[in-house]
Formats: C-alpha cells, sequence, structure tokens
DNA sequence: AGCGTCCGCGCAACCGATTGCACAAGTTCA
DNA sequence: TGAACTTGTGCAATCGGTTGCGCGGACGCT
C-alpha cells in the first residue's frame, strides 16, 4: 500500500515520469485523439502509479464549469427534505455532478450565506428549495437559467416582478389539498379544522386551497388553529385546543404534525378516528404505519429532486429550460378518515390527484 | 433592481472601478491593515456597487485551502443519516465551510466515485460514514489527518492494518445493544430474537454485542432472523418467520425495521407487547409516537455530525486531532417492553447507556 | 537641508490544468 | 528532390485571485 505523498501529485509529476510535456499528459488523460497510442498509454502509466488526480479548482477555473450543482433546502433532517436531497443528489451524482448541500433552517441569512457560498464556487446549476421568501440579491449574478426555485408558492415572487427568467417546479399541494378536503366532505365531515405552523408561505397556500375548497363545496367555513412552528414538538398544546372545541376532521400542514397531534390525542378523551377524523400531508413512512393510518397526500419528494437536476441540466446543456413545472401528488386514504354519515351524491369532480385505494389493513 | 452583468465581475474590474491595483482591492477586501481607510471604503464602493463575487476555485488554487467538506453517507432519506448530514452541515456552516454531500447507498462503485470527487475537489476534510468496507484508494491521496470515518465497525477495518491515522468517530452501538438485551432480560424476557438486514457489518456488531450480553447473562443462545435489506419494506415476510416460531422479544435492527414489523404483526395474531416484546435502535421520533412506544437506543446522531466537523476543524487547524471518539447512546424505554415476569435480581451493572425513565403514558 | 523610517501601494510570480497555434518528423505526390 | 500534407507534441497564454518583495513619498529628527 502507497505512502502517502508528501506533496500533491499534480500534473507536471505525471508529464515528467512520461516523458512529454504537460500539455500531452493533459491530452492524453483525457483521451484526445490526435495524441498517439504509445504516449496515452505511458502517460496512463504515469498517472496511475503516481495515483494522479486532477485538481477541480484548476480546471474549472479553465473551463469556466464546474460541475458543482448547489441545493439550498430547509432542513436535512426532516424526511420530506431529505428525500428531495436524496433525489437531487442520486440524479447529479448520474451526471458526474458534485452537489452542495446547505440548509436554511427557515433563517434569512443562513439563506443569504448558503447562496453566497454557491455563487462563490461557480455552482453549474442552482436549487432554491427553501422558504427564502425573496431570490436573495447574490442569486442576481448567475444567470437566470442556471436557478430553479422549488416553491408551492411561487406565485408570490412573481408579484410586480417581471416574469421569471429561472425555472420553477412545484408540488402541486394546492389540489392534494382541494382532493383532501373533498375527500373528507364525501365521506361526511363538515365542521373542519385546518391546523399548520402559521408563518410559513407554503402553509398560508395550503389553508387557502383549503378553505376555497370546502366553500366551493358549500361548507365552511374552514376553521384556523395556529399550531407555532413548534407545534411538532408540543403537540399537547393544540390537542388541548382541539378537545376545548372539537371539530369532525383536522386538516394538518403536515403528516409530522398530523402524527405528533395522533400522539398527543391519545391523551385526551377523543379517539381517532371515532370522535374525530384526522389528515396529514406529505405521505412519509411514518403515516403507513400510524395506528390507525393516516389519510395524506402523497408527494412525490424524490421526484423533485430528480426533476430539479433535469431542469438545471437542461439549461447548462441545451441553454434553455422548462420555465415551470408542475408535479402532481396523489391522495392516500388511510383509516384516519373512515365514513362519517352517508356519501352526498359523491360529485365527479376533476382533481389531479388521484385517489388511491387504502392500504389493506 | 439590476441587470445580471454580461460578464461576470472579475477582481481587475473592482480594482479599475475604485483606481487601484488589483493587488490591492484584494488586500482590501480582505482588510489587510497595510491599506490605508480611504482606499479600503473605495474598493469596498465598488465591489458593492459590480456586485462582486469572489471566485472560489481561483482563490483555493492559489491558498491551498478550498474551504470545502465532504460528507459520504448511505442515504439521505434515511432519517437517522439525515439528522448527521444536519448536524455535519449546521457546523459546517458555522465554520464558514461549504458542505458536498455524497450518498454510497451500499454501492461501492459510487462511494468511490464520490470520494474521488471529494479528492478532486480537494476537500479540506472528508468524513466517511458509509458501509464502504474498505478505505478507497483515492483517499491514499488524503493526509490521513483529513478524514474521519465514522463507523461502528471501525476495528474490523484495522485488522491486520498500520493503526489508524485518521480519525475514527462512533457511536457506542455495542454498548446500546448489550444495554437493551439486559433490559430485556431484567423485565423477564429470556427467549429473544435478533432480526437485522444481515449483509452489513454494524449489524454484524449489533448482533454479536446482542449475543454476547446474553450468553454473559446465562441465558441465551439467542436466535438470529435474517430479514434481508429489504426487511423494512417486506416486513410481512419477516412477520410470518416470527410468527412461525415466536420468540418472547424480538431486537431489531434499528427503529425502521421495528416500526415496519410491529406494523405488519399487526394483521397476526400476535400482539405487541402482550405476546410479544419489541425493540429498535436509533430513536427516531416516529418510535415515540408508536403505538405502543418503542423501547428503543438514542443515538445522538445530530452530534455525531457535529462532533466530525470539530474533528476536523481540529485538524485543519492545530495540524492534530483526536485519533478516535466514542458517543455515548441512551436506552429509552417505552411500552414495547413491559415487564414479563419479576426481575431476576437487577444486578447493578456498568453501562455507558443510561437508562431513562419512560416517556409519561 | 539631509537622512532614516514608516506607510501605502503596485509589480510580477504563482497556484494547476487547458487549449490555440505553431512546429517537427514522417508520408505522399508531382 | 522539393512541395504539400498529415500526425504527434510542445510553447505559452489563460482562467482569477493571492502574496513576497520592493519602491516612492510623506514625515520626523538632528
Amino acid at each position: 500500500m502507497r505512502r502517502p505523498p508528501e506533496r500533491r501529485v499534480v500534473l507536471a509529476d505525471v508529464a515528467r515520469l512520461a516523458g512529454t510535456s504537460e500539455a500531452t499528459a493533459s491530452r492524453a488523460l483525457k483521451h484526445d485523439p490526435r495524441i498517439g497510442e504509445a504516449t496515452r498509454a505511458a502517460v496512463h502509466a504515469a498517472a496511475l502509479r503516481l495515483g494522479y488526480v486532477p485538481n477541480a479548482a484548476a480546471r474549472s477555473l479553465r473551463a469556466q464549469r464546474t460541475h458543482i450543482l448547489g441545493l439550498l433546502l430547509d432542513d436535512l433532517a426532516d424526511p420530506v427534505h431529505g428525500k428531495v436531497a436524496a433525489g437531487f443528489e442520486a440524479a447529479a451524482a448520474g451526471q458526474g455532478y458534485a452537489v452542495f448541500i446547505m440548509t436554511g433552517l427557515h433563517d434569512l441569512a443562513r439563506e443569504q450565506r448558503a447562496l453566497t457560498a454557491f455563487v462563490e464556487h461557480r455552482a453549474d446549476g442552482i436549487v432554491v428549495a427553501s422558504c427564502v421568501s425573496d431570490p436573495a440579491d447574490v442569486l442576481e449574478q448567475v444567470p437566470a437559467d442556471r436557478v430553479v426555485f422549488v416553491q408551492p408558492d411561487y406565485p408570490a415572487l412573481a408579484d410586480g416582478r417581471e416574469p421569471p427568467t429561472h425555472g420553477v417546479l412545484r408540488t402541486d399541494d394546492s389540489a392534494g389539498v382541494a382532493a383532501t378536503v373533498r375527500h373528507l366532505v364525501e365521506r361526511g365531515y363538515r365542521r373542519i379544522t385546518y391546523v399548520g405552523p402559521g408563518s410559513w408561505a407554503s402553509d398560508a397556500m395550503r389553508r387557502a386551497a383549503a378553505a376555497a375548497t370546502l366553500e366551493g363545496l358549500g361548507h365552511g367555513p374552514l376553521r384556523f388553529l395556529d399550531a407555532g412552528v413548534d407545534g411538532w414538538r408540543d403537540a399537547s398544546a393544540v390537542a388541548r385546543m382541539v378537545v376545548a372545541d372539537p371539530p369532525e376532521a383536522v386538516l394538518c400542514y403536515d403528516d409530522k404534525l398530523a402524527l405528533a397531534l395522533l400522539d398527543a390525542l391519545r391523551s385526551t378523551r377523543l379517539v381517532v378516528p371515532d370522535d374525530l377524523a384526522l389528515v396529514g400531508f406529505d405521505g412519509i413512512p411514518a403515516a403507513r404505519q400510524s395506528l390507525p393510518r393516516l389519510t395524506t397526500v402523497d408527494v412525490p419528494s424524490v421526484e423533485v429532486g430528480r426533476r430539479a437536476v433535469e431542469m438545471l441540466m437542461a439549461s447548462v446543456r441545451d441553454g434553455r429550460m422548462p420555465a415551470s413545472e408542475i408535479l402532481p401528488v396523489t391522495l392516500v386514504i388511510g383509516d384516519s378518515t373512515p365514513l362519517r354519515a352517508p356519501s352526498i351524491g359523491a360529485r365527479n369532480m376533476p382533481v389531479t390527484a388521484a385517489a388511491r385505494p387504502g392500504l389493506g389493513s
């Protein structure tokens, strides 16, 4: 087993050992057809023997191409964002790209710093999948078609601005929420409460979609409950609020919150689903294993990451990319929303989200 | 709002606008005390006006320091690895480092490619938290003290080799498993089956620790069940095997497997915990919300990521780092392992893992 | 006025790989 | 035998900052 070399091995070392110039060595290593077979072999042998690894920084400097992609998201520990990251990384690696992943943690300053880092390192593409409310100024320095925003509430960004020149990728959260509301109504639930963290744009959007759908069906109004961003950890407070004035069904911002609430409700007199229907969002694995299984909306998180990479690749290669894309979501009916009363003439409404049979109990 | 500049803004542009040389501009931007106040202000103003963002590649080339850290792990979508990544990223960002995160997905070729990418980009530090069975050859090109391995089974790597010159960081999984076995025995369980994926080194280690502990207590032998790496998804097959010859308690490789098994067992005649005790590992959130709450071992995943960064930073700054570090784990007693028979004289054994009172109700 | 200092700044080399252009040797054809 | 090509290599510039060293001018002192 070789000892680590004293000094880093550089191309010049390889060239010297192979008895050629740096130029020839460089060309030989990348299989330039103009280089003779014998020379190429000699160079490759030398590189292998020295354990030569080219310096990406030097290469990037000259090539004006880094083969780096940057991904900014809220929180790596969150299962949904983790899946986005996983899809992103897998797709990027498949294309020979390395990925910078940084988290914003809902902190604007952090997000700005992360984006600055991406720009400093001249990432070939940047994906912003965080709650950043405003495209950071640093992104002004980046060609617009090298940036993809992954945000359900993107339209808000465009208010009073030029139309988006960068990509926008989102999941059809509104349709997903609408589908759950319709599902609840069809199953006989009327008095519905929406529970969310309260402060995020995506929360506002889901809430609005739920309210609009419920009223569109001639019911409502939808009631709101603000769990705060700590609602996941301190779900018992939310549970108390629910118990104080129980609705027929609770619609949660996401599965994490729904499961926390489900757990907190176990120490109350309310039994899910007998006294109270419960709906989540995201379709995380735990939602499929809870008791009762949660009715939720499957969001193609991995696909989001993958598509974001594909959009960027299209931009890098072809110079253009689809301006906007919406990924469909799927309503997954579990055991937390059983039939409550005779269906009120299930009108067949067009939905993006397709209902799927519940997983066999 | 500024239009994106035609060409990238470089230091020369800033210098020109500020009426200085590049050298002075460079020094002014990094607050070199030799630069006069007026000049510094002029340079900063120019940089701001042009939206100058220095090129990290060029800087790194000269400085031989990239301010990049690389993290290789198995799977970003996995909650445990996600938390490691989160801790890692947060700590790195706090130190002004950008992070490359790549996944191995239990594929040696992928791992090699990821490590090669890290080396090509000359990451200042590399953390290998994947199942890679052998430090890749490419790491031979890296100063040993710039690499930290996060692996519970590290000793296996050192067999027949020189003592590790790089850092080794691990959680005390063996102690955690031992604690659960003791806990089970104290609660009256004797016939215990261990269920794991079967093929990973970490699985072998936990299994061995469980077997040794059980036999050390004068019981056993521990029985094994190989769930395969797909056991999480197809837990029903595992459930059938368990039902076929039910033990008194099942010790799972991790919480994910335990929860999947718990769910699969719901459609069998065995009731957890009445007929069967169940134990997980990792302490993921879902384990705290399951019904019954899972007895598990809390692993400080976020801390692992954070410590790894700190070890690397110590190496980068001081030139040396702690060769090895073991993080303690914590036994968390849930409702899945109730008292089965009078405790057999709970002898007070030394454990790394400290028992914690079960979470209320 | 003359000399020694100190301060502020610029010249130019350097980090490591890539690439346009030119040049030398070998081959073919007139 | 010399011109016209083809083939294989090398020279040197380039990407964008960083930094050792040196230089010119202002200032203080005798």
